[in-house]
DNA sequence: ACATCGATCTACT
DNA sequence: GTAGATCGATGTA
């Protein structure tokens, strides 16, 4: 039996988190249909690292990360893109994981229908790719994801090598390795 | 007020 | 491999 990840699950060290969201299933239920991706890239934001959005305090963007945890954080950015975060850690602690890539499983033709692109491996292979192809945007932010509008599924993955790597997009603490991925789903993942 | 730039993606060369 | 899109948040005056 398949169940939702419990606020347990959020409650706890960031990268700690990071890896183990990897395999799990997010799903987005929409007026159109249920979509769903497995989570196969993820990356740790933590909260004096110099490359979080909340390092430098609470602005009007970023309050969600400041919030309860296992909600989400989403955020616009070049002025094009949404992203999407889970909030990690209690209330009062600003960190959160950053989801970078999905394999697709339901709700492919939706998927599909958002992005405007047919390849399957181009849908959720970065974080502005699956904002687009769940249909998430701003009005999720904050949402709780042990609602029934966003959650996320437990499922096993293999225990095979998860791959640590430097995260993508940031200038700060590039010797950090806090992009994850497991080794068996890099066709999926936006950059080896 | 104004300038800069970003946890990105696409299209084009 | 590189440029352009596109706009809100943030920093500087």
């Amino acid at each position: 039996m398949i169940q939702k990840l419990g606020r347990e699950f959020y409650l706890r060290d960031t990268i700690e988190a990071a890896r183990a969201a990897l395999g799990k299933i997010l799903v987005h239920v929409t007026p159109e249909g249920m979509i769903s991706g497995r989570i196969v890239e993820t990356e740790a934001y933590l909260r004096d690292d110099p490359a979080c959005h909340a390092c430098r305090g609470m602005t009007a963007r970023n309050a969600a990360m400041f919030g309860e945890p296992g909600h989400a954080y989403v955020y616009f950015t070049y002025g094009n893109h949404y992203c999407l975060n889970f909030v990690t850690q209690p209330a009062g602690v600003a960190e959160a994981i950053l989801i970078r890539a999905l394999q697709p499983l339901e709700g492919i033709d939706l998927m599909r229908q958002n992005r405007g692109m047919d390849r399957l491996e181009n849908l959720c292979s970065g974080p502005g790719k699956l904002a687009q192809a769940l249909g998430i945007d701003l009005s999720l932010n904050g949402e709780d994801l042990l609602g029934d509008k966003l959650y996320v599924l437990d499922d096993r993955l293999d225990p095979r090598e998860i791959i640590a790597r430097p995260r993508v997009g940031i200038r700060e603490a590039a010797d950090k390795l806090w992009r994850f991925y497991p080794a068996q789903y890099a066709p999926w993942v936006s950059k080896r």
